[in-house]
DNA sequence: CATAAAAGTTACCAGTAGTAAGTAAGCCTG
DNA sequence: CAGGCTTACTTACTACTGGTAACTTTTATG
């Protein structure tokens, strides 16, 4: 299927590079949208044309895999969340807005998405928590700002940020195995917990 | 290190069955707590005295023995977060020891938690979802009673759940990367975002 | 021109999930 | 009580994966 030439042992004619770091992330992606999240870093290779060791000089092992495409997923679904709330006030509305954002971003790119929370065995908690805190930090900023405008405390903002994120992610997962459930429902009633809390909308 | 005298092939004398389900569980239960998440099939197997293909008769591969556990441990869990909230009504202060609970049974299951939401590589969302199912379906009925009692629709019941479980999932391996973090406080500050919402305590 | 550096591949190792085939003890029937 | 079926294991394998060491060829340099 790949159109790449054999290649021979030695350097290649010309001396130039021939793949970069982001050839690979790209082959990457492709082969786990195409595999699903157990995509080896053998097929990988392949599908950039190249052998493993090219691979693990470009990105790193697994691990490192992992967390390269949890970055460049999470950059992606917060561009996608930030233009669903630009510039606006924050408001159970716009937060409505933002959580359906997450969940078709999320629903786009499903086997990536599951690739890099679903981890790779070994200290997948630690990749799982890089991935989140890519989300957070920015996140963590808005909701102290935000605290503070309110006369609030932005102590918090930390583990909620944590919290949120986590419920996003949770949640994702979740619909994304439900096709049938309507995604305004969803974020609707997802924004209504996280504006409201658990006692409802106020009187 | 493991007393069990070595074994023949060919079937025991006395023919009766010399480990069961349970007890395959439990050596694999030893072995991750010892091994960290990465712990294999084959230690697993050598723990409980025995040969791999007895674990595959008794317990199954990699996902179920996953499965098994998840089981295991939400049950552990949901018990102590009963405990700790025993036959009370539901306000922030329940919903702060329920939180705490959450927290310190993660923190004392540490490395089965994060095996079991570490997943196998393959489906681990798929597995993901049924340690947070077992978790949601108590919490969704709970929630739904709740909500009927306060007047309001209960049927965001079933989204609310698993988001609060997302939640408390992302923020217990938050927490436990960060033992400085008192557990109070983390506590306090997400029942806090889970009982009042972003909005913050009524006026 | 000789030699070092660059950019690859080949070929391997160790470990792991999973399975097929073998083996010894007990049970059951004619 | 002898032969065969069942039970409860082990041995021994396959297939694959992540990871690495060693090699090969081209280009650049003093």
């Amino acid at each position: 299927m790949s159109s790449v030439a054999p290649r021979r042992p030695g350097r290649p004619i010309g001396g130039q590079l021939v793949v970069d770091r982001d050839h690979v992330l790209d082959a990457a992606e492709r082969v786990i949208k195409r595999d699903g999240p157990g995509a080896s870093l053998e097929s990988v290779a392949v599908e950039a044309g190249v052998t493993k060791p090219i691979v693990y000089d470009r990105v790193g092992g697994r691990a490192e895999l992992a967390d390269a495409l949890a970055e460049r997923l999470s950059d992606r679904m917060l561009e996608a969340t930030e233009d669903a709330i630009a510039g606006e006030t924050l408001n159970q509305a716009s937060l409505s807005r933002l959580v359906r954002a997450n969940l078709l971003a999320v629903a786009e790119h499903r086997e990536l998405f599951l690739y890099v929370t679903g981890g790779t065995t070994e200290q997948t908690a630690i990749g799982r928590l890089s991935l989140a805190e890519r989300s957070t930090t920015p996140l963590a900023k808005t909701l102290a700002f935000w605290r503070k405008s309110q006369g609030h405390d932005p102590k918090v903002a930390e583990a909620w940020s944590f919290g949120i994120v986590g419920m996003l992610q949770m949640i994702s997962v979740w619909w994304i195995t439900q096709p049938e459930r309507a995604v305004d429902e969803v974020a609707s009633q997802i924004s209504d917990l996280m504006w409201n809390g658990l006692q409802g909308p106020r009187k």
